[in-house]
DNA sequence: TAGTCGTGGCT
DNA sequence: TAGCCAAGACT
């Protein structure tokens, strides 16, 4: 690793600076200082790119302007609000450490890293993040951008993948903070990982650093940062049940022990779950049919004809899983009612009005390609 | 600690 | 295509 003297981290401080000052992005939540503003878009900005949280966060401060209407948000709207950027865990720790604020610290909000990583949702990262960019404090702020940028210009070749260098990687960067500046200099170090010193394609040569950057000045600008790689994807077959009756679609809240917590989908049945096939050369398709219109009898008092839906299964990657969805329906010519399914008939027209996954949106759309053109069109 | 938790962009 | 990456936190 190595070791900056004191006239080198003045220098390294101002030619960023200067850079930051120059060619820093003019971006929404760069407008103030407000810790609420902060705070929305670092949490947005979560293992999400800059381009994709904009157009969310000016949704969201029209819809939430302050800490007080985010706190007093009903769950649906909020999670409509987050629809389509992911890890929605963040939405509803961002509500539930709205109401810390309002009623544990009477609105008025904690100004140091070490308190902010009290609130739900706020780890080591973002508690650096908020506490000196809104309140000043001289704190390293170590995000991917971080770990990147210094594992390059210190050449520090610890496993970036594992929680325990992140100390490392701290200790190291914590004296190089510009003390009057701090939360420009760590935007700036954002800045410059997003853009000369990328993860992919990156451009040393152009770098405003790059007389500080040891892995482009020794030439293995390509071995840093070092990253262990995460596991491949395991596949998960599914069932979707696709039951329309009179009254529109049955759907499901997906509830707190699942991931997606809160978003509505057709009601869907894990492959595993269903008896097992016998060891004969049945037809496994036609034993999961029975099985599935059996249970739905059996435990909701619900007959269903079901049919498979034509097309390839839907599938959809997330960081650990791979599902691969077959889609079957049922038409019902009255609506039963739902008084042991734990479900609710949603028209058509309406589905769109609920907080839907990616994965809901792609099975209604091969519904729609495969003969129900205008199942959830909207009036 | 290592696994869990979404989606879109890019190669 | 399949895989990696993007302003991580939680358990």
């Amino acid at each position: 690793m190595e070791k900056w003297s004191a006239a080198t981290i003045r220098d390294f401080r101002r030619t960023l600076l200067d850079w930051y000052d120059q060619e820093g992005r003019d971006l929404p939540w760069r407008q103030d200082h407000d810790p609420y503003h902060v705070w929305v878009s670092e949490i947005m900005l979560q293992q999400t790119q800059v381009n994709t949280v904009i157009p969310y966060y000016q949704n969201f401060m029209a819809t939430f302007p302050t800490v007080t209407d985010l706190a007093n948000a009903d769950e649906a709207t909020l999670l409509k609000a987050w629809q389509g950027l992911g890890y929605y865990s963040r939405a509803r720790n961002l509500q539930r450490a709205a109401r810390q604020i309002v009623t544990d610290y009477q609105g008025h909000w904690p100004k140091t890293a070490a308190e902010l990583t009290d609130l739900v949702g706020i780890g080591p990262y973002t508690a650096g993040a908020i506490a000196s960019i809104a309140f000043g404090e001289v704190v390293p702020a170590v995000d991917g951008n971080a770990f990147r940028v210094f594992a390059r210009l210190l050449l520090i070749d610890d496993d970036i993948a594992k929680p325990q260098t992140r100390q490392v990687f701290e200790r190291a960067i914590q004296p190089i903070v510009d003390p009057k500046r701090p939360g420009a200099f760590n935007q700036a170090i954002m800045d410059l990982g997003a853009s000369y010193m990328r993860a992919k394609n990156s451009d040393p040569e152009h770098s405003p650093v790059k007389a500080f950057d040891a892995s482009y000045q020794t030439g293995r600008v390509a071995d840093f940062p070092v990253k262990t790689k995460a596991p491949r994807p395991k596949l998960i077959p599914y069932y979707a049940v696709i039951v329309h009756s009179p009254a529109g679609y049955l759907l499901v809240q997906r509830d707190a022990t699942q991931m997606l917590t809160g978003y509505w989908t057709f009601p869907l049945l894990l492959q595993a779950d269903l008896p097992p096939a016998d060891a004969t050369e049945t037809n496994n398709l036609a034993q999961d049919l029975a099985a599935i219109t059996r249970q739905f009898k059996t435990d909701y008092q619900l007959d269903l004809d079901l049919t498979v839906v034509g097309g390839q299964p839907v599938s959809h990657t997330y960081t650990h899983q791979r599902w691969r969805v077959k889609l079957l329906v049922a038409e019902l010519a009255t609506t039963p009612s739902l008084a042991f399914f734990p479900g609710k008939w949603v028209a058509g027209s309406e589905i769109a009005t609920l907080p839907l996954p990616k994965v809901q949106e792609k099975m209604m759309t091969r519904f729609q390609n495969q003969g129900h053109p205008a199942a959830f069109a909207k009036n």
